[in-house]
RNA sequence: GGCCCAUUCGUCUAUCGGUUAGGACGUAAGAUUUUCAUUCUUAAAAGAGGAGUUCGACUCUCCUAUGGGCUACCA
């Protein structure tokens, strides 16, 4: 069999994306561009109890900021529209209307209450309440009614569900493309709830079977949270009479936190100071979660950090563009254990697409920052100055913290190097360097450079004292890049007025 | 508690029965540099434990331990 590729990813709104989420669909929108395939987006929107404003569009904009595109969905539209669970609830209750048909399903009358005291009973004989074949019996569903008391109930207004009828003591094989081959006995599992005629929503095993088939998904690529519910899917799919054509399952592996016990959550970016959302989230609560863009990742550094937690190509390169991570893309490499994210090489990726990008481009970006200083300067002295110190930044934010000095005369100078350099003979010696400079016409650093290196050579004075008391004088602390061409970009004029300032403030 | 999944340096990972177990992040040392950073070199650092199978096991099987997930009228 060799259908057409199609993938989907299918959050739920119920708050922001986290990364684990993003990676999930990174990894099926790299499986769909891989093998030429569609990628879709459908909105499991089932729950209208947890349902968040905003998370949709949350969703939206964090799969656009990381380059994920999609073919169909909720905002693009598609052959199988709508692609909104909650616009397409007339279609669910048809389907669980024909398990029950086939004998495959119930309807449960049980409410909440009962069924609470239900499990407060067992747990306090210190057993677990499971609802299936051993309970059955003794509950108020349809298999143990007449079809007059079942249709009098339902008439009445009662509320109902449906519940899968979950075989007993048989062995389900399942085949997972990560996992390989899984066995359950559905002994161990229980009646799923499949419909809830409260809200005339069907639960997410029935719409997600339902649309998968409706919509033609040819691999189901979803989180290992999953895995305990794939044999109720298998059976789901054998009822409905779809196993011929039913998609195969890829269950990845969790992200966990980066210290300490158990998965990736909120919090942890809270308590540990990185984002776990790749948005800045603002909630209802007031409570704001940071985010990698916000934070200043970009979002091709972002995708490759991700794309690497748990799937490894092979080969010793770390770098990828989303073009070679779509050529590379297999589900075979994907690892099977949960892996620990940890930030600083979430950090490390940055600073290496900040140095890949052209400086003019950071420059764009500095601007504004620059601006924000009261510093309006002419992009291509901007552009320069960031080719000198993109490769001491991580972030663009990190760039007004390198290179201040190049834009605005430092206001202190940094004490520890003050004690270092600014003493013995070394005050005077700047200031005849200031005499020097004076004399200088041509300001380019190569002159520059010249000039001075004749003069200390001259003089037969120790250049790294006299070069380091001179960037102290000009630069305010002990970092940055060649003097000269610090020289050359504040001109002449800075230079000098710099100089006599230290000279006067330093003594 | 029950069920399922997993287990290579601190972290992400390579290895698909025979390797000095490789790379990256981080860490440490050294070199380069007018300073800082970069860069380069080097170092420390791993097959959870126990039984098998095999001429040979990180790789296959089983047990134990540990970690993770699920166990809702949530997804």
């Amino acid at each position: 069999m060799n259908r057409r590729v199609r993938v989907r990813f299918a959050p739920s709104p119920t708050g922001p994306l986290h990364m684990g989420g993003v990676r999930t669909a990174l990894y099926n929108y790299l499986f769909a561009r891989k093998h030429g395939g569609d990628f879709l987006l459908r909105i499991e929107d089932t729950d209208s109890h947890r349902f968040v404003p905003g998370a949709e569009e949350y969703i939206l904009e964090s799969l656009k900021w990381c380059g994920i595109t999609i073919d169909e969905g909720v905002a693009e539209g598609g052959p199988h529209a709508p692609y909104r669970q909650s616009e397409r609830r007339e279609i669910y209750l048809q389907y669980a209307m024909q398990l029950i048909g086939s004998g495959d399903a119930y309807y449960a009358f049980d409410s909440a209450e009962e069924l609470d005291a239900l499990r407060a009973e067992y747990e306090a004989r210190g057993e677990m309440f499971a609802y299936n074949f051993a309970v059955r019996g003794k509950l108020k569903i349809s298999l143990n009614m007449s079809a007059e008391e079942i249709k009098r109930r339902i008439d009445q207004g009662e509320t109902w569900v449906i519940r899968f009828k979950m075989p007993e003591n048989e062995l389900v094989e399942m085949d997972d493309l990560i996992r390989g081959r899984v066995v359950v006995n559905t002994s161990t599992l229980d009646d799923k709830v499949l419909y809830k005629s409260a809200d005339s929503l069907p639960t997410y095993h029935l719409a997600n079977i339902v649309d998968d088939h409706l919509m033609e998904i040819s691999h189901v690529i979803r989180g290992e949270e999953w895995l305990p519910s794939l044999p109720l899917h298998y059976l789901l799919y054998r009822a409905f009479g779809w196993s011929s054509t039913q998609p195969e399952f890829a269950h990845l592996p969790l992200l966990l936190k980066p210290t300490g016990k158990g998965k990736l959550s909120k919090r942890d970016g809270d308590k540990m100071g990185f984002p776990v959302f790749p948005l800045l989230w603002k909630g209802a609560d007031g409570e704001v979660s940071r985010g990698y863009r916000e934070d200043g990742y970009f979002p091709e550094a972002f995708i490759n950090m991700l794309a690497l937690l748990g799937w490894n190509p092979g080969v010793e390169q770390e770098i990828f563009s989303m073009e070679e991570l779509i050529n590379l893309f297999s589900l075979e490499k994907v690892g099977k254990s949960g892996s620990r994210f940890d930030p600083e090489k979430a950090k490390w990726f940055n600073s290496q697409y900040l140095r890949m990008k052209p400086d003019e481009e950071l420059a764009e970006l500095y601007m504004p920052v620059l601006e924000g200083h009261g510093i309006n300067t002419d992009k291509a002295v901007v552009t320069r100055v960031v080719g000198l110190i993109k490769e001491r930044a991580t972030f663009v934010s990190d760039f007004w913290g390198l290179s201040s000095y190049m834009f605005t005369a430092p206001t202190e100078y940094e004490a520890k190097a003050k004690d270092k350099f600014w003493k013995g003979e070394n005050p005077a010696r700047v200031a005849e360097l200031r005499g020097i400079l004076a004399g200088v016409a041509d300001f380019s650093k190569e002159n520059t450079e010249h000039v001075v290196h004749e003069w200390m050579v001259a003089k037969e004075y120790p250049m790294g004292q006299v070069m380091n008391s001179f960037r102290l004088a000009i630069v305010g602390q002990s970092m940055g890049p060649s003097m000269f061409e610090i020289c050359e970009i504040i001109g002449k004029d800075e230079t000098l007025a710099r100089l006599d300032k230290a000279l006067a403030v330093l003594g």
